[in-house]
DNA sequence: TTTCTAATGTTATATTATTACATAATGTTA
DNA sequence: TAACATTATGTAATAATATAACATTAGAAA
């Protein structure tokens, strides 16, 4: 279930062109490749973000500015993101194990506090530029 | 060791006002707060920043655009970071758990790569904010 | 001293993101 | 349906974050 909320117009059309790029995309390489289709300025590219965002159909790789469509289509991980970065090529894959979800999900700070909202980047090289 | 790099006057001036905030700082924060020492522009601040994570005195925390000095004396961890972040208040804590960064250090991806570099964020709420 | 490198100073500009306000579309309830 | 509330849009202006380019200076090192 979730992820099936329904898109509006500006959201179906940039989540669309988010999904089919094999990279990170910025806001304003969105921006520049949606304005054939009306969408003009800065802000209506940002609230479709915001809200493709909050509903986790993307996420934002906070350390690029830049966002990928999530293809963990099963999960509710809006909210516990991992992804490794190519420091070289800039290919970003979203990380999906079990195991390391569960671990953070479960890691107690100093003070026991746990937290199930968090994101993690790790940094590397890639098969191809290794 | 490491850590003992001799700061030039800019880096020390912007490391010890972040250093002294109980929060983290902005860049143009700082140098809002340094100008009145001769710091004009912000390029100049970002020079220091950026030396400054680099040699792990500061870190920065991505999602929110800002940055606080590294109080984990002992360790390596300038390349290998994780912070508890509360949603209301916005404090910041770096954590350092051994327990942690062995677990994120020796976590190997599905094609079995390791990683040491990475950086986690935990969002919750603080103690007071509980 | 000469040379090299890292740091600084300065101006301009690029990039990323939000505020403010008006309008339109959609959903909910009476 | 009408009335109301909520969400999404459109548009312009501007704020906030970060870098490029180039000249100069200070230190290290040979
Ligand atoms: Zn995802
Ligand atoms: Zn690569
Ligand atoms: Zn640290
Ligand atoms: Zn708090």
């Amino acid at each position: 279930m979730q992820k099936q909320n329904f898109l509006t117009k500006n959201q179906q059309i940039i989540f669309d062109l988010i999904d089919k790029s094999p990279e990170p995309m910025k806001a304003y390489a969105i921006l520049f490749n949606v304005q054939k289709k009306g969408i003009k300025a800065p802000l209506q590219v940002y609230r479709a973000l915001d809200k493709l965002v909050e509903i986790g159909k993307i996420h934002k790789i906070e350390s690029r500015n830049a966002f990928i469509a999530c293809h963990n289509s099963s999960c509710q991980v809006a909210k516990a993101t991992a992804f490794s970065i190519c420091e070289i090529c800039e290919k970003v894959t979203e990380i999906s194990s079990s195991g390391l979800s569960k671990y953070l999900a479960n890691f107690k700070d100093k003070d026991g506090m746990k937290y199930s909202k968090y994101n993690l980047e790790f940094f590397g090289l890639c098969k191809k530029c290794r």
